[in-house]
DNA sequence: TCTCTATGATTTACGACGCG
DNA sequence: ACGCGTCGTAAATCATAGAG
């Protein structure tokens, strides 16, 4: 019983880098929404789904992904470029 | 250009800065969260007061404190718990 | 193997809005 | 109008996974 109840207390100890793919969904929607990065509870239950992680962890990266984006803007740029061209192909087709 | 899109964000100029309570503080105020989860005002005074922290302080612990219960129970067990 | 930094999670502090 | 409630978030900080 209380063994059960620390594991979820200890969560944030035990926790591990999100997939690959997982951060590339996760990336695509911040870089393709960069004029307002805030996806909706639907959204972010979509993104959730998509990436096989909770809607709280959705949260989660995107409140680090923003501030840790306006923080240094410049730290991300070529990142920034890597995802808009990606979402600048698929719209193509 | 299509620059950083910067448009985003309210930069808060005056708000207070983030500082951590210490271990006695969140202690306490755990265990009168145990007792109950909604303060009188008159025990906020008194938590306040003890723990030398504003009474809104301790007003926003507790509803802070309330929403991390309610994501605790929502995410963990489905069930109830 | 051993540092460190990047990353996911948690903790304070509000703004916006609701209700009695 | 007041005052305290929730909800979503910013920003700082924590803990450590894991890249070098």
């Amino acid at each position: 019983v209380m063994i059960l109840r620390s594991r979820f207390l200890d969560a944030r100890r035990k926790r591990r880098n999100f997939s690959k793919q997982a951060t590339e969904i996760l990336n695509e929607y911040f870089y393709s929404h960069l004029s307002n990065p805030y996806p909706s509870e639907e959204a972010k239950e979509e993104l959730a789904k998509k990436c096989s992680i909770t809607v709280s962890q959705v949260s989660n990266w995107f409140g680090n992904k923003r501030i840790r984006y306006k923080k240094n803007i410049g730290k991300f740029q070529e990142e920034a470029n890597l995802y808009a061209a990606k979402t600048a192909v698929t719209a193509a087709h | 250009m299509d620059n950083p899109a910067a448009n985003w964000i309210h930069a808060r100029s005056t708000r207070k800065k983030r500082c951590p309570y210490t271990k006695y503080q969140t202690l306490e105020l755990e265990k009168e969260f145990l007792f109950n989860m909604y303060l009188t005002r008159d025990r906020r005074y008194e938590v306040a007061r003890i723990l030398n922290l504003t009474e809104r302080q301790v007003k926003i612990w507790f509803q802070n404190r309330r929403m991390k219960m309610k994501k605790m129970s929502k995410e963990k067990c489905p069930k109830g718990d």
